[in-house]
DNA sequence: TAGTTAAGTCAATAATGCTGACCTATATGC
DNA sequence: GCATATAGGTCAGCATTATTGACTTAACTA
């Protein structure tokens, strides 16, 4: 291993640093949500995952939860879809859900390849605490920003996503697209 | 065939999936908000990751070239704290990045233990790079979402984070605090 | 001078992702 | 009925990004 002497890693001091290039107001605006949205969902995601530590589960755990409490029934490949991981990333995790009683499976009742894949109580219950803890932050943010703010909020938000998960969200899509 | 092999990972077969127990309109949209956090996250961070992988970087190389880049000088304990990482995880990141000409580091002028960090002329290019990418689909998304939607998806994003975070962004705070 | 602070480093470990290869069960088209 | 496609599972290995703990060096500060 090359074993660097410290002064090649070192520009020669500056007295001040560079000023940041801001070429236009419309870039600063897009640097600054760059900004926004690396907070908002860092400190979006803590709550929960001071929740899921207790448990020794991750946030992969959350996400797979979450989204089949919201889709009692999901299959194994939309929810694949849905989280854009492959089909070992997800076994990892929902084996685990499903040993440790969080998550039930039940062959289709058309098609017996699908397994079906719901909460139990048990599943539901931790779901429930791991979303009541964003919640809790949401709403704060929610009633500080107004309603008229949650609606922009909402539009830019759906705006930025896949036209799938646009559809998913909207309700006129299935989970398989987004 | 009936003849299949018992296997205790699975419930016994439902007709038709439980319903999805909404309790009230609130907690609907609260879980409405997860599904569009985690979408647009999802895939404004994917244009940049596209970018990333030709060069072999990963997206915490992306995290530093970006604190970086609109905050040149800052020192490593202030992008620690940004991005609430340990400092050998960090260590890893940010030697490469020095040491593939991205980023320089000069000692602080009043204390010399600092190192304060700046992108290069190269790291300049690959940050503007990256910044277009996830620029191009926030303009559009903001132009589709409109001004006044704008203001409120800053609003409601500002309210999300950390009261330290909210103070960098607002440029009232450090980067030490956020 | 003594203690604190900023930064770097070594070693080990964990969570979460990936690829490739291969398997079973079931459905479907001919 | 058979060939093929699809849904899902699994094994093995590896990469990235995070963690903790312990230690070092250099430089600031009381």
């Amino acid at each position: 291993m090359l074993k660097r002497r410290p002064d090649d890693r070192f520009a020669p001091p500056a007295k001040r640093p560079p000023p940041a290039p801001v070429l236009d107001i419309s870039d600063a605006q897009m640097r600054l949500a760059q900004d926004l949205l690396f907070f908002a969902y860092r400190d979006f995601t803590t709550v929960a995952d001071k929740v899921l530590e207790e448990l020794g589960l991750g946030r992969a755990h959350h996400r797979a939860l979450h989204f089949i409490g919201r889709n009692p029934g999901l299959t194994v490949s939309a929810l694949l879809a849905i989280l854009r991981i492959t089909k070992q990333s997800l076994a990892r995790v929902l084996n685990l859900l499903v040993d440790e009683g969080y998550v039930s499976q039940a062959p289709g009742y058309q098609d017996r390849r699908l397994r079906l894949l719901t909460l139990t109580e048990k599943g539901q219950a931790l779901e429930r605490r791991l979303f009541e803890s964003q919640r809790d932050l949401l709403g704060r943010a929610y009633r500080q920003a107004g309603p008229q703010a949650v609606d922009g909020f909402r539009a830019v938000l759906r705006a930025l996503m896949d036209e799938g998960a646009r559809a998913y969200v909207d309700g006129t899509g299935s989970a398989e697209d987004a």
